[in-house]
RNA sequence: GGGCGCAUAGCUCAACUGGCAGAGCAAUGGACUCUUAAUCCAUAGGUUGAAGGUUCGAUUCCUUCUGCGCUCACCA
């Protein structure tokens, strides 16, 4: 691969368009900070200047490099010396230098690109004077124009031992320390650039993700979905499709309140009315909750909707799905998140939500979605889970109803009895916790629904979808009769969706995954702030 | 929002029971044309997160505030 613009050789000494006074811009930064950071920031712009009289421009533009570092290690390998020198090339690379021990008349320098890293070796006999008094203002974190033939040195490293040298942009910050790096996670957060160059790993993490992203659209697209955009702005009726607290602003033109979406399941349904029988939305949703390793207010997921499909087809997909990325992202389906070997090889194990949060009470399914011994059983188990946060969850859930009773009392006892040795299904969700899908036929107290749990987080969430507009009608009043009751997380009634569903929409079942998790799963990540670039972090002072 | 913890040089970390704030890397000056955290000599660099308080004396003890981490709650 040849990349580049043309400017493929070293621009020889000359004017440039405008002159940088960088001393000028800095001396007012320069006040606020420490002395030895403004003395090394001071130094570094005396450099720049420096360069300038060489006819360097310390932020110039046009030069770019022919080859990438990763190119010189295929087309060499592990050959030897002798077999390179008979063969070194011509090679021309640029990028970040990570380290330089100098020698007084030679140095070597760590360059790194965005394919990989090589050695340069820069000697005052082979870049000539103008180089070397160049190389003499380079500073590590400088990013560097080298050009020359390939070596291997007495150590054995692949080197380009480079005729010509320049810098292409002084970096007038130091980097933190080259054995320790960034410990800090708060300012890896906040100068996300200067984590990127020196945390090891933390490239390779965006670039999972970014396979993870890129694989599940090659997935959905060779099965005929079409990739759609829907709007992240809803008007408060719009605002649904989850149970969250949407962030409010404002659209001063039409002085219209707005929400930000909470979900993107409303809108691709109404797609599916429209004749896109199998459509996916991968985009960002927003939702106004805390912030912990698991949440980040902004997080990414895939919704896919498929016509014709029950949640029985979904899940097959959803194997499918995943243990394909895991084999295209860590290389193998079985994945190893925080100590913990997790195989995504299908078929995935079934749990019945009802069941386990039945027994948990003490109960039968039968009982326990009737309420019969309902209050008894949580009494119980209150008494058993004494001073538990749990048991009053409990007890919240079982006022409202006996199926909501059932999901926490799974949630709070039979959740942390999954496998954790391999992904999970868990299917049989009462009616009252599911208000878009589809009641089951066999029986009408429950959801076509299931959600898939790794570590001990849900992964994904999926349902055969509720196409009967009067039944839609009916789980939307008892949304807004919660909210009424003070559930600020319970839906709108978005009278336009039923309207879409009165049209007919075909029998249909949708699902939706979080992508940050997923992205935590496969790059063993402790936290979703590991596998966002920029997580939400407040202001300082 | 509750609980626990952390904050010292640009970076990574020391500083005993309250007694002169130190080191390594980075920087600056010097030596060095096969290094891998290069090496060697020398120099400089601090409002100890902020504001109060106790004390003869506070990086150290107390209070409040700010930011971050863990955790609980909420949620995916």
């Amino acid at each position: 691969m040849t990349r580049g613009c043309g400017a493929a050789s070293l621009r020889p000494p000359g004017r440039f368009p405008h002159f940088i006074r960088v001393d000028a811009r800095l001396s007012r930064m320069a006040e606020e900070l420490g002395s030895t950071e403004r003395e090394i920031i001071a130094q570094r712009a005396r450099k720049a200047e420096a360069l300038q009289a060489l006819g360097v421009n310390p932020f110039g533009n046009g030069q770019a490099p022919r080859h990438v570092t990763a190119e010189l290690h295929a087309r060499y390998g592990e050959a030897p010396a002798d077999e390179i020198a008979r063969d070194p090339g011509d090679w021309s690379v640029a990028g970040r230098v990570l380290a330089v021990r100098s020698f007084g008349k030679a140095a070597f320098l760590r360059v790194r690109d965005g394919s990989g890293e090589i050695q340069v070796w820069v000697k005052k006999d082979k870049v000539g004077e103008r180089g070397f008094e160049i190389f003499k203002l380079l500073d590590v974190g400088d990013v560097v124009l080298a050009e020359g033939p390939a070596t291997r040195t007495k150590t054995g490293e692949l080197t380009v031992e480079a005729r010509a040298f320049t810098i292409l942009t002084k970096a007038l910050r130091p980097l933190p320390e080259k054995w320790h790096g960034l410990a800090d996670v708060e300012q890896r957060y906040r100068q996300r650039y200067v984590d990127l160059i020196v945390t090891p790993g933390v490239r390779e993490t965006f670039r999972r993700r970014a396979k993870i992203v890129s694989g599940i659209r090659r997935f959905l697209d060779e099965r005929g979905y079409l990739e759609v955009e829907t709007p992240t702005l809803h008007k408060p009726e719009e605002a649904g499709g989850a149970a969250a607290r949407p962030f409010q602003t404002h659209h001063n033109a039409l002085d219209l309140d707005l929400k930000l979406r909470i979900a993107t399941e409303l809108h691709l349904k109404r797609l599916v009315v429209g004749g896109f029988d199998r459509v996916y939305e991968i985009g960002r949703i927003f939702r106004n909750e805390g912030i912990d390793r698991r949440h980040n207010p902004e997080f990414t997921s895939i919704e896919f909707y498929q016509a014709y499909a029950t949640q029985q087809d979904l899940m097959a997909l959803t194997e499918q799905l995943l243990h394909r990325l895991a084999v295209e992202v860590t290389g193998s389906a079985r994945v190893t998140f925080q100590g913990q070997e997790i195989d995504f090889t299908p078929p995935y194990p079934r749990h019945s939500m009802l069941e386990l949060g039945a027994r948990a009470l003490g109960l039968s399914p039968d009982d326990a979605l009737a309420g019969r011994g309902l209050a008894e059983a949580v009494a119980r188990a209150a008494a058993r889970e004494n001073e538990s946060e749990g048991a009053w969850k409990l007890e919240q859930a079982a006022q409202r109803s006996p199926g909501e009773a059932i999901a926490i009392a799974f949630e709070v006892f039979a959740e942390g009895e999954l496998p954790k040795d391999r992904p999970a299904f868990v299917v049989d969700f009462p009616l009252e916790t599911s208000p878009l899908s589809r009641r089951r036929d066999a029986d009408p107290r429950l959801v076509d629904r299931f959600e898939l749990f790794a570590a001990g987080m849900e992964l994904a969430n999926a349902f055969s979808e509720l196409n009967d507009p009067a039944d839609q009608r009916a789980r939307f009043e008892a949304q807004v009769k919660a909210r009424a009751q003070g559930d600020e997380e319970a839906m709108p009634y978005d009278e336009d969706f039923v309207r879409a569903l009165e049209h007919g929409m075909p029998p249909t079942a949708g699902e939706g995954i979080g992508i940050d998790r997923l992205a935590m799963l496969l790059t063993d990540s402790p936290s979703i702030r590991d596998v966002i670039l920029f997580p939400l972090l407040k202001s300082r002072e």
